[in-house]
DNA sequence: CTTGACCCTGTAGTTGCTACAGGGTGCATA
DNA sequence: TATGCACCCTGTAGCAACTACAGGGTCAAG
């Protein structure tokens, strides 16, 4: 299997599984004569791995140490366990926040009628008014 | 007003404040004699209008076009709203992409009672089975 | 006169990719 | 045989929105 043909078949792209083997996600493949990269089976269900775990928002340390765990067999799997909880109490808390944003955003919005922007009053709502019973949060990533 | 006070009335990190007059978010302030920056009551304001919206996450790009209705009152604010309600609908569905990782997250964690990571449901549930009726959205960031 | 808190510039790092530039390979077609 | 064209290679730079130095200058207190 050629890159371009992992790629099809894990709907990565190809520029992302050169990347994943650059900071040793993925193995190096072997090598055709003309040097070309060549994967069998093992590659495409690790590369599947890390792509499912990244869709599930797993950041690429989390998924070097499931991994690691996934490799070896032998050990323990309640770090796997931890791993995933936490990571399902940053989900709960982001959508906490989001929720928060969701609902200051909507307070904000569509009430300006077309007027101008002087006294608009989602201008308004951006500038400073600490009394309106707004907690500070600090900047937000979606 | 020295940059250290700015920074600790708008609670913005010194760096952030000094990122956001290089990329022209901010004005270039007068300077002392010593060549420190010296703020007054409009940069104050100025900076908490951009917190108040990167605390509502809106982007950068998105406040510049704030900032810009904001310094003339005599333009339509339509686009304002326009700004706002499309950042909106982008937390929403935030919102729902996340929340569907919950789900699929909240399946996973707790099964493993302390086993082997060869027989962990965590590992398990990360490895490739299309069939589980879990349909693929590409990596999330949170 | 020295200590420490503050300020300056400029550059590089963070995360997880993505997008070239500038080249080589392999196969089908004119 | 030439010549497209799709694919592959390496290496580097860019994205957002900061954050973190390194290596220096300034200022007030003790």
């Amino acid at each position: 299997m050629k890159i371009g043909q992992l790629s099809a078949a894990t709907d990565t792209n190809v520029e992302t599984i050169r990347y994943y083997e650059r900071i040793g996600l993925l193995p190096h493949p072997a090598r055709t004569d003309a040097g070309y990269r060549s994967y069998d089976e093992s590659h495409r269900s690790r590369l599947a791995f890390v792509r499912h775990s990244r869709d599930l928002g797993f950041t690429i340390d989390e998924i070097r140490s499931l991994l690691d765990l996934s490799d070896h067999p032998d050990r323990d799997c309640s770090e796997a366990d931890l791993i995933a909880s936490r990571h399902l109490e940053q989900v709960e808390r982001k959508i906490a926040q989001l929720s928060g944003l969701r609902d200051e955003l909507s307070r904000i919005v569509g009430r300006c009628r077309g007027g101008l922007a002087g006294d608009c009053r989602v201008i308004d709502a951006l500038a400073d008014h600490s009394h309106c019973g707004h907690a500070h949060q600090g900047p937000v990533t979606l």
